[in-house]
DNA sequence: AATTATGTTGCGGT
DNA sequence: AACCGCAACATAAT
């Protein structure tokens, strides 16, 4: 599920409903989700959450006590869920008519850690296939992990000539390139594939072999396409919804993402699906070069 | 029923 | 530094 849309629209909905909360215990469902932290439970007992913020797909959050930050990653099937006294649920990835999510219920199959707050309400993360972490880690390491990333394609930081620079030394495919966090961060497979389609570029390009006005329109459209996909509350091809019902709907915008065998809607070739570093890739085969 | 695919990244080896 | 393949894991679809 989760690229920069997803993780910003769970970003945005959490610190509505967590912000001046207290954590008053952990129960840690599945070790693995916290591996790499020791005390992870007690660490946290008595924390209150002052803000979340949010590098490429990373979440990050802070509390009143400024020595320790949470960082979550939900990878593929990271999903955060916060349940209410009315057992109104927020979160990613679910259909609001699963009984599964009312509150007597929690936690469930695929919940690996619970956090229960001073005032009965509760956050919960899932994660099936166990990829997703939580991890907590002092101001330094943060930082440290932080400067990792690229910029995202909106950032005023976004600097065109360094990424023509560094696009130009790669040789794998434009769309290896464009996974790749360290270059541009928050894209995904999902975005990736529809940022090409806007660009006109074919996802099998060598990276080195694109002009700079090509570069310049894979950032242009890829800003667009992350900015209407914030606006739209994200996309999954599953059900999804958040507690307004609104979430997700960038479904409907998808181009060419799933819609192998479709007609292109610019020039009426079916999109085709390859495979493109690695991972299942569609396009049209006619307009993009 | 076995194989294949799935939204992400990190690692080890070249 | 860049790159490639594979690994982590669970489930649904073919």
């Amino acid at each position: 599920m989760p690229e920069l849309p997803e993780v910003e629209t769970v970003r945005l909905q959490l610190l509505q409903v967590l912000k001046g909360k207290t954590i008053d215990w952990v129960e840690e469902l599945h070790k693995k989700t916290t591996r790499d932290t020791q005390q992870f439970a007690d660490r946290l007992h008595g924390k209150q959450f002052v803000d979340i913020t949010r590098v490429g797909k990373l979440l990050i959050f802070a509390f009143a006590d400024d020595s320790t930050f949470l960082l979550a990653h939900l990878k593929m099937t990271g999903q955060f869920f916060y349940v209410d006294h009315d057992e109104q649920v927020v979160g990613g990835g679910h259909s609001l008519d699963d009984k599964s999510l009312l509150h007597n219920n929690w936690p469930h199959k695929h919940t690996r850690t619970a956090f229960y707050l001073t005032d009965g309400t509760a956050l919960y993360f899932n994660d099936m296939r166990l990829f997703g972490y939580l991890k907590l880690v002092t101001a330094r390491e943060k930082d440290t992990i932080i400067k990792k990333f690229g910029p995202e394609p909106h950032s005023v930081e976004f600097d065109d000539a360094a990424f023509i620079a560094r696009l130009q030394k790669r040789r794998v495919s434009i769309k290896a390139a464009l996974l790749d966090q360290s270059l541009i961060a928050g894209l995904g497979n999902i975005y990736v594939d529809e940022t090409l389609w806007r660009a006109k570029i074919a996802p099998d390009r060598r990276a080195n072999t694109l002009s700079q006005e090509e570069i310049v329109s894979i950032r242009r459209y890829a800003k667009k396409v992350l900015n209407e996909a914030i606006g739209a509350g994200g996309t999954t091809f599953r059900s999804f919804s958040d507690t307004a019902g609104k979430a997700g709907s960038y479904m409907k915008k998808l181009k060419v993402f799933q819609k192998n065998g479709q007609p292109c809607s610019r020039c009426g070739t079916r999109i085709i699906k390859t495979r493109v570093a690695g991972r299942g890739t569609h396009w049209c085969p006619q307009c993009q070069k």
